[in-house]
DNA sequence: AAATATTTTTAGACTTATCTAAAAATTGAA
DNA sequence: TTCAATTTTTAGATAAGTCTAAAAATATTT
């Protein structure tokens, strides 16, 4: 069975937003994480359950059947992948391979994926630190990854990925220098409105809260 | 300017199909090679030529224009391009490789496949000895390439390409050990159909005039 | 030069994915 | 609990690309 790229998208989209909001997904909610009417989404989800990837209920939203939640994995999985590719091997920056992604994403071939997976040494996180699904689609956890809000004063962190990826906000952590890897230390946080003072390297920049909140850490033990 | 799949398609097939035949392409002659249907063409040419990308005129065929060559050929690089990646890189056969070139080769992004070519070192030839154009759509020529049929008993060539892509028959070269690079001596050509006794390492074997016509060799000129 | 065969175009229909506008159902406030 | 606001669905259109069947044009034979 092979499924037209909307159709993928679809089952992406929700997938993502099950994991996020932990219940049905609404049709509201579809349309807008896809950028489309809810016409359109009501029109599409119909389908999807006729051909049951999804379980829709009039008024009631959707959640994935095990076969849509499979096929959602796999289409993250093949994104992830050729995000690393395009970062170690074509040389982009971790900001600038998205959109070429999701088209990537979608080429059909059993093989490729499963190649370049090991060409690229089995990666296990993408270039954002998001988790890579393997062929069978288990997905690898992270030890210990919180949000940066979560680091009390002096605490220090590795960033490890980030739960925004809109082109403006990875490009601000560029100019930030709080890309993927950097060691952050928080030296200050203001009662005020939670933002933080935060060393990175020689640098020292105070984020607010929300970048906070996007941002992923591995704390580090301090044995000292 | 972007142009969708199908229409990149019909530009590639009237691009190879004027190369081939040197004049007008008809409205048959580009069914039979997208596989369609002769009332789909004409409908689609209509389209190509509104957009300026080839010339139409009722019942006498289509050329590209400029424009649509400078697309066609472009594809054609981001096909072949594609070739020597999953060849050269991902490990795939020379037969394998073309149907996923097909689905590669439309991937939208100026930069993609410049930089895939630096980091293939910026191949001339692909997989099947095909010429690259580059970024400007300058079209390598080889040397002395002619087809095997050219050859007379006792001269030596090389196999540097094939004018017949068909998985049958690129899988037939692969059983008959005629593959790229393989260097091939004719022993003896029966007068009767033009057959041939070949000889390419310890194997001898032999093959129809049509095959000859579709392999292109190298001669090499034997220096005693 | 007609008649016939072939090629090409047109007409009308279908599929996928989308939209706007209006109707129906659900939610939430008074 | 009733009415208003919000969400969701339906109805009807549109655009891209395709198809079949029939009409029109061109090419080939007699
Ligand atoms: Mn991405
Ligand atoms: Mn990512
Ligand atoms: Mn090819
Ligand atoms: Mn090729």
């Amino acid at each position: 069975m092979s499924y037209t790229k909307t159709e993928e998208n679809y089952l992406k989209a929700i997938y993502s937003l099950q994991v996020k909001i932990g219940k049905e997904v609404s049709t509201n909610e579809l349309a807008s994480s896809l950028e489309t009417k809810a016409s359109s989404v009501t029109d599409m989800v119909k389908k999807l359950d006729k051909k049951e990837l999804i379980t829709y209920e009039k008024y009631k939203g959707v959640s994935l059947t095990n076969l849509g939640k499979e096929i959602a994995i796999n289409i993250i999985r093949n994104h992830r992948i050729w995000e690393v590719f395009l970062v170690e091997k074509l040389g982009y920056k971790w900001d600038e391979v998205h959109e070429i992604a999701e088209q990537l994403e979608h080429i059909k071939s059993e093989e490729l994926v499963d190649r370049l997976d090991d060409f690229l040494d089995h990666p296990s996180f993408d270039p954002h630190g998001d988790p890579i699904p393997d062929r069978e689609g288990n997905i690898p956890v992270r030890k210990e990854a919180i949000a940066l809000n979560e680091l009390k004063k002096g605490e220090t962190g590795i960033v490890v990925g980030v739960k925004n990826t809109d082109i403006d906000f990875l490009q601000f952590l560029e100019e930030m220098n709080l890309t993927l890897g950097k060691s952050i230390q928080v030296e200050k946080i203001f009662d005020f409105d939670k933002s933080k003072v935060v060393k990175t390297g020689q640098q020292t920049v105070t984020i607010s809260k929300e970048v906070g909140s996007f941002l992923i850490v591995e704390k580090i033990i301090q044995t000292k």
